[in-house]
DNA sequence: TTTTAAACCCCATTTTTATGGGGGATGGCA
DNA sequence: TGCCATCCCCCATAAAAATGGGGTTTAAAA
């Protein structure tokens, strides 16, 4: 008996796809959630589910957080994304957290049974939208980054990623203080973000 | 109508292959051969095949270097593996040579009619067991870390990744702002760092 | 030539972080 | 039972960061 859980926050989704799994030979739905922080509060460690299917766009934790989490603490389930977002970032964030499969919200319900049966018999349920994305991370079709920062800006990002203070950025490219502060504040409008945990997040994620 | 066209060794494989695409409403086969070589000679310019399906152990010429050679004269000649072999290094090989897809051999012949359907509108037809491989290449090169950290500074960190201020951190979480600071205290102490930024860094970075 | 983008520098203010303390409350384990 | 880890909360202070403004210079583009 496959024990699957679902992390989603709309509750027909929800819903429709926990019945469809009971209904099914073989497969169990006990835990149906709406949430991250949810789902890891009513986990039981001595009944873990098998399979959890999780969404991304969740309230409070985003699904991706959620398998990190979930998968550090524990490793053997298995997590398949199942979600509407097919943009290359959230496919290798996921990808690379730990999802052992990746699956769009339209795919019909016998298909997301016989991706159960392919995890199981060790193989990896992929929706071919998602396939052909990863491919062509593959063959290095991907599309430049553009990024609108100036050379200075690109230089004092990688110090705010490096950890370091304004001080010793403007020590390390030998500037004054202010002159870092005065790029900093242009790459924050540029960027769109109000603090240096954004920026770092952003470029560590190859958003820049 | 898809016009595919067949480069594999095996003459009934390609035999029975061909029948059937021929027998599908539309598709049609016109090209099946045994090698690389052979392909290239009888290829017309004025008729290229929607895709090709490629095998790689043929005589002569390896597969993946007739991706290379197709690819480069007609790149927008589709090219789909299929073979048995399901080694990480021919699968990234075949990928990174240019392959729009990847099926295992015993696929039935009604999964790669719905393939060449997905492939058509856009995905990639990929064996669950492919998939897999090339997930596992996406989050298996990460070491795992044993976290020093107690499910508390986890989340806490997590927050932090997000680019949230203590205050909204604590929002979520339903805590006080001053328990975000002693777990963050805490955090730094056991990640030997002294801000924000290393921490992110390092959780990025998968470090911790 | 005027304009524009990029780099440089300074000042002032508010908010957020970092770091040091001080308490409690659990619940498991020796 | 006391110990330990984990979690919860409060205080105070110094440092750093975020945001607004004000400028100059230079080199390339319009």
């Amino acid at each position: 008996m496959i024990n699957v859980a679902i992390v989603e926050d709309d509750s027909d989704i929800r819903q429709v796809l926990c019945d469809f799994l009971n209904a099914e030979e073989g497969f169990s739905c006990q835990t149906a959630v709406e949430s991250v922080e949810q789902f890891l509060e009513e986990l039981d460690p001595d009944n873990l589910p098998t399979v959890v299917f999780m969404d991304i766009g969740l309230p409070g934790m985003s699904g991706i957080d959620g398998i990190r989490l979930v998968k550090q603490r524990h490793p053997s389930v298995e997590i398949v994304m199942l979600t509407v977002y097919h943009d290359s970032q959230k496919i290798f964030n996921s990808l690379c957290a730990g999802a052992s499969g990746y699956l769009l919200k339209n795919t019909p319900l016998e298909e997301i049974r016989t991706g159960l049966e392919s995890l199981m018999s060790g193989g990896a349920p992929m929706s071919p939208q998602i396939a052909r994305k990863v491919i062509t991370h593959f063959s290095g079709n991907q599309p430049r980054k553009t990024t609108p920062l100036t050379p200075k800006e690109q230089e004092i990002v990688v110090g705010l990623v490096d950890g370091l203070s304004y001080k010793m950025i403007a020590d390390r490219m030998n500037i004054s203080v202010e002159t870092v502060r005065f790029h900093i504040k242009n790459i924050y409008q540029k960027l769109h973000v109000h603090s240096k945990a954004e920026v770092i997040s952003k470029s560590l994620r190859g958003e820049i």
